[in-house]
DNA sequence: TGCGGGAACCGTAACGGTTCAGTAAGTGTG
DNA sequence: CACACTTACTGAACCGTTACGGTTCCCGCA
């Protein structure tokens, strides 16, 4: 491709007025505002910036006039490819996508290795605002965007008080959950969470960690858990936690193995995520326990997947999580200086997983 | 959050240098080049920036500057969301993802309605280098990228002379395909395939339609298709083809019907998709017929659902085709000067929908 | 003929950095 | 002690654009 007639360095602004003779104003102006020049004028501009290759205003030297890059950046926790494999997380940015492209902005996408402490990729956006997506409170990225001067939405986690916020009442929503398996007669229980902290643990989940948790809402829906079942007596003390630090169906499957190696008589496996219960799910008929039947599972966040295996789950709407915190963060008129919160509805889905635990002695010798 | 500590307006780099006595340069090599100055003073930089609440050299002014972005702009011709909710999609981006990652940029999603011809998105899109995924022949967004001075890689379409591109052989995959039917015994044939231009025509697509089409991968698609079936003497003007605007399975759905009405007598649908193919299975089951025994579905792309229903099609490699395509942006060690070509394998995936047709005799009275 | 007013265009000063060619002081060497 | 070399820092140019506040010119109108 010719890009240029004749120059080596590429045109610019600058050199195009010069070789029409206008300023550099009236140049500016004939992509800016038409208006402010005459449509002659205007007409043999553009034609010589056609002729010298000159592609437009430079956008980098524009954004740094103007203030304004036109993208909104996007922080996660994951790395990047993650993002595309969790349909959580799918269905969070199509939302997100959609709020972008209804204010004509780009979404950037920043890469942010949660190994790496390395913070320079935050620090090298060119966005108007931040859209932070479930980090733990000690996120140094995190850390990186509250630094730089520009507005942010944080969803989900970490809940802070100056900042904007969409989520859901992760807490009222696992408690639903929480006493339809009390209802059920469900009383020995067992728990797979996602990571509590930016440490790997794969395994037990003592009280104390739980407690000191830096993922807020896997913190909240442990706690809503403990409550609703201390209602019943239940003490949460005796409750086996598993932590997995890995977000996959294999993680699920291993944390399941793990808890009925730990204690057999539990009737069902609370899981925070779809993912982690549908692997629970695989692993527990693999060992030939059926569901419900024989072990009630669980999960949270409402996939398609988890629809089609009919998962006893809590929907909660992702796209319009994504769309709330674009909106939010891109509604600069709506920003009355008072951080914004934005709670979205969930919905408990009773699906084929999970139902009235057997006794023990049906267990042993059939209904 | 407090973000200065006295100033109105927000802390630079200048006023920085200008509290601490020292010069702008040595300010900037505090951040950028520690080794240019002694230990202490780069402290007292650092301290002093903290406490003017310097949030460190603005990533803006800094790309005007050293003419770099750190980020890959990605156009598709699609709206922004759709490249969520698309498998094939998705699994492109994953892998472009990952080669953003690798090579710490971060990815630009830039907003493109199709329907509209605004191009200033492009225009403003502060990015390093463009990958331009599967647009047709005149998408005057890819025209506008083109005229961008940065490298650039097209994934798929079109295909450009002058520009890298990443792809895979269209006509053999789906000539393998193709083939397989023949083997099986399939002569009277009918075709869904995806849109053939940027106006919308949900209907059948003329021999000529099919020829002008300026979607570059349906185009190579259908005319392999002929030619398979040409060297058995079927006559491809006779064979109809259906077209579809929107990428759903109520769009593959449609068709598949409109295909049996047309002809009754066909005995395999052949889709350009996966997703066209999974609409067209669900509606042929609805009508009551089998699949496939009274009639054989085939896909393209290899999407996890399609192997979830046993669909026959062709696997080819998504996230491969965005990790090279990636690779090729950034990897500009590897330019030289003369365009690259990548084109990746795929891979005929015999599933359960494609079986021999059975005769008209069998076809009503049974086997 | 004088004058108000809009249309069309211009000059300068940012915007916030990085880079490169210095300069001055300190260090080691024969 | 002269000389080269290193360390630590500086000044000015430059990146490509837009914002702001003019100036010039021409037309209509009294």
């Amino acid at each position: 491709m010719v890009r240029s007639t004749n120059s080596r360095r590429p045109a610019t602004l600058a050199s195009l007025a010069a070789e029409l003779g206008v300023s550099r104003t009236t140049v500016s102006n004939a992509y800016n505002r038409p208006d402010q020049l005459s449509p002659e004028l205007r007409k043999r501009v553009l034609d010589t910036a056609r002729r010298l290759g000159y592609p437009g205003p430079d956008p980098v030297a524009r954004s740094l006039r103007t203030r304004k890059a036109g993208a909104v950046g996007l922080l996660l926790t994951e790395n990047l490819s993650y993002a595309f494999r969790d349909p959580a997380a799918v269905g969070f940015l199509e939302g997100l996508a959609l709020a972008c492209e209804d204010a004509d902005h780009g979404l950037l996408l920043i890469p942010a290795n949660p190994e790496h402490e390395d913070v320079a990729s935050v620090h090298s956006a060119g966005v108007d605002g931040f859209v932070v997506y479930s980090v733990p409170d000690d996120d140094p990225h995190l850390a990186a965007v509250m630094e730089r001067p520009v507005p942010t939405v944080i969803c989900d986690q970490p809940s802070l008080p100056e900042i904007d916020r969409v989520g859901i009442d992760d807490g009222a929503a696992i408690k639903e959950l929480a006493r339809h398996l009390i209802e059920l007669g469900h009383r020995k229980i067992g728990v797979v969470c996602m990571r509590l902290a930016r440490t790997r643990n794969d395994g037990p989940a003592s009280p104390e960690r739980q407690a000191s948790a830096s993922f807020h809402v896997q913190r909240a829906r442990l706690t809503a858990l403990s409550e609703a079942f201390a209602e019943v007596g239940v003490d949460w003390e005796q409750v086996p936690v598993i932590e997995r630090f890995d977000h996959t169906t294999e993680s699920g499957g291993s944390a399941a193995a793990r808890l009925m190696e730990l204690d057999p008589e539990i009737t069902a496996i609370i899981c925070t995520s779809d993912i982690l219960a549908l692997g629970a799910l695989t692993e527990v008929r693999r060992q030939g326990r059926r569901v419900p039947q024989d072990i009630t599972i669980t999960g949270f966040d409402g996939i398609d997947d988890a629809e089609r295996v009919e998962l006893t789950t809590v929907r909660q709407p992702v796209l319009e999580k994504g769309r709330a915190a674009g909106r939010l963060l891109l509604d600069a008129s709506e920003s009355t200086g008072k951080p914004r919160e934005v709670l979205l509805d969930t919905q408990l889905i009773t699906g084929s997983t999970a139902g009235s635990p057997r006794s023990v002695e049906e267990r042993w010798f059939g209904p």
